[in-house]
DNA sequence: ACCTGAACACCGTTCAAGT
DNA sequence: ACCTGAACACCGTTCAAGT
């Protein structure tokens, strides 16, 4: 046995990282295994060594396909207000966090176990996220020095994230009584009312 | 061998309990296990199983420790200002995840794993912390009916959440160069000026 | 009654050996 | 060169058996 040669390296990463979602998707994070990615794509585990460095290097690639969707879904279209822009992004954020609850959470659980130097090809995508965000808030800021926007922007997508932290948990139970688009609403309005000094939107 | 009877079955868990703090905040979540428990208190790993239901149980007793000091750092004057009240327990949050991040990781990731029907004991606990916030919200409420109170507390405090999440990542690397209690400032001030229309604090 | 020791069914990862 | 098979060093959990 060995050497079937049937798929080139890149359609092994492929196959590879779609098990892990499907898997994930499934069955959630903590019930999955290099042992049975390698048994969905019908190969051995260690053959995934060969294509990927370890498990966290296979999560990370499947993780930067959840982000791509993420990218795609917070495209706002260009003539929108930066208001409806931002409150239009937002929503696609949470709503990731609640329609994809398993494979949001790979996201951004993943991260803060292992203490890994995140490589720059990933650090690009969630770069550019935030850079979405802070362009729109640029544009209701005013005369606000930049140093001022990106503290904003960070603030309010911190809290953002909190909120889709709260519908991913809801999601998985815990506490079903929250209406967490009201909240996402209900955060814009007051944090960005106030900040730009806006009358609603 | 067996029966050794030096200590009592609550004496047991909270030695258990302390070994697994120690273990976190030394070797973070990822790194424990029931194994290194029992061997920190020259126990078979056997005997946790006679003291605790699962690993998930032994977890959950030593996050309601943490929620315990975080409830007692929350723990406002009660001649201050609502406002500063809630300041002052955003600033708490932020700082156990700041200080004790691993600890304070075990607590907000561990729920989102599995998913047990959380204990009462435990859910009395998070219940606890936000109706504290809850409380000092509707001291600046005007006459705002308690179901905009109820829904503008979870909003602050998911978002007080998510800068705190943010937080914790940047003290285990990631990226440096944000002032997370800049953002709690930013977040209080423009959050809830706009939602209690006070003029700044 | 209390605790052990050993087993069971899993893990992630490595690497010599086969084609 | 590509992939396997088997091993290594770990896991969580169970439970008969010893005192």
């Amino acid at each position: 046995m060995a050497r079937r040669n049937q798929h080139s390296r890149e359609e092994l990463q492929a196959l590879a990282i779609e098990a892990v979602r499907e898997l994930v998707a499934e069955q959630g994070l903590a019930k999955l295994s290099v042992r049975k990615v390698a048994e969905k794509i019908r190969y051995t585990p260690g053959m995934l060594y060969h294509v990927f460095t370890n498990l966290d290097d296979l999560i990370l690639h499947a993780n930067a396909a959840t982000l791509d969707i993420l990218l795609a879904d917070m495209m706002a279209p260009a003539d929108l207000a930066p208001f409806q822009a931002l409150h239009q992004m937002a929503s696609a954020y949470l709503n990731l966090a609640r329609t994809q609850t398993a494979l949001w959470q790979m996201v951004f659980m993943h991260r803060m176990q292992h203490e890994a130097p995140v490589p720059s090809w990933y650090q690009q995508r969630t770069g550019l996220l935030f850079e979405r965000v802070e362009q729109q808030m640029a544009r209701m800021a005013g005369r606000q020095p930049t140093e001022a926007v990106h503290l904003a922007a960070r603030t309010l997508w911190s809290s953002v994230h909190g909120i889709a932290v709260l519908a991913a948990e809801n999601k998985l139970e815990v506490t079903g009584d929250v209406d967490e688009q009201a909240m996402l609403d209900s955060l814009l309005e007051n944090y960005l009312k106030s900040w730009a000094g806006l009358e609603s939107s």
